[in-house]
Formats: C-alpha cells, sequence, structure tokens
DNA sequence: AAGCCGTGGCG
DNA sequence: TCGCCAAGGCT
C-alpha cells in the first residue's frame, strides 16, 4: 500500500508517518476531559460542543452539561429551556436543539445507544461528516478519516495544496488524503495527533516547524511554503448596527421577552429592545427608550444608561441600555413578555450581552451596588 | 453554493 | 478598537 492505498499520495509512507505522529502525540497531547472518557454520548456531546468552538470555552460547559444531562436519555426528555439555558453563552444555538434532537433519534431508532455506522451518525441532525468521523475513530476506534480545520492544514502543507481549503474541489481533495493515509490499526490516536499537530505545532500563522514530528514527511516545509499554505480567506464585510434596549425592573423583578421565531437568539430571551439609526443622538436615544416603555404598557423612570458592544456572527452591535425603575401594570404584559425575579433571571436562556446586562442590573440593584 | 449562525481571546 | 481565529453543519 501507500502503504494503505494508492491515487495522490502514491509514494507516501503512510504508515512510518502515522508511527511518528502518534509518537509525538502520546508525549505532548494535552489533558481534555473528553479523551478520558469512553462514553460515546459524552464524546458526541464534546464534538458538537467543539465545532468552530474553542477548547478554553468548551472546558467551561462540558462538564457542567454532563452532570446536568448524564444520559442519552436525559438529554431526550429534557425541557428545551433548561437545555439552552446550560448552553447559554456557547453560542450556536441550533447546535443545543440539534444534540437534542439526535438524542431523540438515538432513543427511537437506536435503542439509546449512539450508533457505530459513519451512515447512522451522518443522520443524525447537526452531524456531519467531520462528527461523524470524529466519534467513529474517537469513541470506536473505527477506521473513519477525518477533516477539519486543523487536520485540513496540517494536509494542506504536507501535500502542499496550494488552493484555498474551502473551496469544493479541495475539502474532497483533503478527504481523499485523509482517508488514505489512515492507518486502520489506530485511527483514534491518528486522528487525534493530526488536529493535535495543527494545534500545537502547524498552526495558521507561525507555524513551528522546529517542533514538527513529521516536518520530513511534509512538502510544503521543503518548499519553504508553510506559511503560504493554505492561503488566507478573503476578509467578511462587517455591518454596524445599534439597539436601544430598556431594563424594566420592579420590586427585585425584571422584565425579559421572547425572541421572535426568524431573529436571532430566537427562542432564548432578551431585554426589550429595538433597532436604532447608527446616528441616533443621546436624547434621541432616551426618548426612543422611554417610547418603548410605553408600548410594552410600563410607567417609569430611566434611571441608569450604560452601552454593551458585541459581536453576533458579522454584526457589530452597539446596545444602548435603559435601566428604568417600574410601576409594575395591573394587567399582565403580552405571552412573550416575563417578570421574573433578579436572582432567577440567571437561570433563564440568554445570549452572551443579555447575560451581562443582567450583571449590571443584578449589580445596581444590590445593596450597596452603584 | 455562498451565507448564516455566537462567542471570547488575542495580537 | 479591530480583525482574525476556533474540533462545522445546514440551507
Amino acid at each position: 500500500m501507500t502503504e494503505f492505498g494508492p491515487d495522490s499520495t502514491p509514494d507516501f509512507p503512510a504508515a512510518a508517518f502515522s508511527r511518528r505522529l502518534v509518537r509525538w502525540y502520546r508525549r505532548q497531547k494535552r489533558a481534555l476531559p473528553w479523551r478520558e472518557t469512553s462514553d460515546p454520548y459524552a464524546i458526541l456531546v464534546s464534538e458538537v460542543m467543539l465545532q468552530q468552538t474553542t477548547v478554553a470555552t468548551v472546558l467551561g460547559y462540558y462538564a457542567r452539561f454532563l452532570s446536568r444531562f448524564p444520559t442519552v436519555r436525559d438529554l431526550a426528555e429534557a425541557p428545551e429551556d433548561e437545555l439552552l439555558a446550560v448552553w447559554s453563552g456557547l453560542g450556536y444555538y441550533r447546535r443545543a436543539r440539534n444534540l437534542q434532537a439526535a438524542a431523540r433519534v438515538i432513543m427511537a431508532q437506536h435503542a439509546g445507544r449512539v450508533p457505530q455506522t459513519l451512515e447512522a451518525l451522518m443522520a443524525l441532525p447537526g452531524i456531519g461528516r467531520y462528527t461523524a468521523g470524529a466519534i467513529m475513530s474517537f469513541a470506536f476506534n473505527k477506521p473513519s478519516p477525518i477533516v477539519e480545520t486543523n487536520s485540513a492544514r496540517v494536509l494542506a502543507r504536507l501535500f502542499c495544496v496550494r488552493a484555498p481549503v474551502k473551496s469544493p474541489a479541495t475539502v474532497r481533495q483533503l478527504w481523499h488524503i485523509a482517508e488514505q493515509i489512515l492507518p486502520p490499526n489506530n485511527p483514534r490516536e491518528h486522528n487525534y495527533a493530526l488536529m493535535e499537530l495543527g494545534s500545537l505545532a502547524c498552526r495558521p500563522s507561525q507555524p513551528d516547524c522546529v517542533l514538527c514530528p513529521v516536518s520530513e514527511f511534509c512538502a510544503a516545509f521543503k518548499a519553504g511554503e508553510q506559511r503560504l499554505i493554505p492561503p488566507a480567506d478573503a476578509p467578511a464585510a462587517r455591518t454596524r448596527l445599534r439597539f436601544v434596549g430598556v431594563v424594566p425592573l420592579n420590586d427585585g423583578h425584571v422584565l425579559v421577552a421572547r425572541i421572535p421565531q426568524g431573529e436571532w437568539h430566537a427562542g432564548m430571551f432578551e431585554f426589550p429592545k429595538v433597532p436604532v439609526p447608527l446616528t441616533v443622538s443621546d436624547v434621541e436615544a432616551r426618548e426612543t427608550a422611554q417610547q418603548l416603555l410605553q408600548s410594552l404598557g410600563l410607567r417609569g423612570n430611566l434611571v441608569a444608561f450604560r452601552e454593551f458592544r458585541y459581536t453576533v456572527t458579522r454584526h457589530s452591535i452597539t446596545l444602548c441600555a435603559w435601566m428604568a425603575m417600574c410601576r409594575r401594570p395591573a394587567r399582565p404584559p403580552g405571552k412573550a413578555l416575563r417578570w421574573v425575579p433578579l436572582d432567577e433571571a440567571g437561570k433563564l436562556p440568554l445570549g452572551s450581552a443579555q447575560r451581562r446586562v443582567l450583571a449590571w442590573v443584578s449589580n445596581d440593584q444590590r445593596p450597596g451596588g452603584t
């Protein structure tokens, strides 16, 4: 075989490469909790959390999620609000809903056990080719290749693939390579090692080829092109948006609104807000806040103001938030609105920015706060 | 098949 | 402050 197959990697000494790579991995690997478990469900959870998300961020969620939803059944049966609240701050909230949908399919069609074939895994919502391959190799040590950000970069350099790594043709080529060089006897460590190499040494910028155990196999290194591969993407356009929001307070309660379908963070909660032009003056912003209060059927005083800046995908957002001391209306607010005790609001599913707003008002409302 | 979906850290 | 980056999948 080359040693495991011919084609685009005709002369590549795959077995020797993998042995060298895995030996390095065993010495250098980080201790990560999802590598310490053999529970396929826990590995599934970690892989979904890690999609487009840094290890450091996931470390703050992983154990808590598993202690709250220890089994496929617990997740399948969880109320959505509780699920989203646990996920709150992790981002890409569709992942949480897909993960629960996947858990329900696993209960209904696979007797509660994570399936062990690529086809069955890829049929689960939120699980694509990478995640399916990761579960196959990490959880079951079955020979499924993977291609994701790290390994794609490693493979592109290793074989000097100069085209953009995201183009469909390149993606196909990288999957082919990944399959060709995958050792049938040790797919788990091999795949882990490819990713770990990309993370620790074969980094996006400033690759540290001195640390690399397989530089002698690397076509880009030999050509001195490791810094040119893969080529940088064109910068993404950004838009700016501005909102005026109110945080109605009454007797230790805050008013929150369920975000409607079709908007960012749909189904989660936020403090009421409205879009305003980028150019509004402070006076106009204050008037907008007053009008917003009225439209909620509230009367109250705007007592404090603060701007929050955050990003949602490609949108740079400024939220001008007004704290409002209100009289609670006799009539209950609309169905999407809810008064909640301040100290329980944190248990709601909130986006990251809303969580910061909540921290602001909570701190202010505590005795002695300012 | 581009565009969408979140967030925090870092240079 | 700003742009880039990180264990993608879906439409």
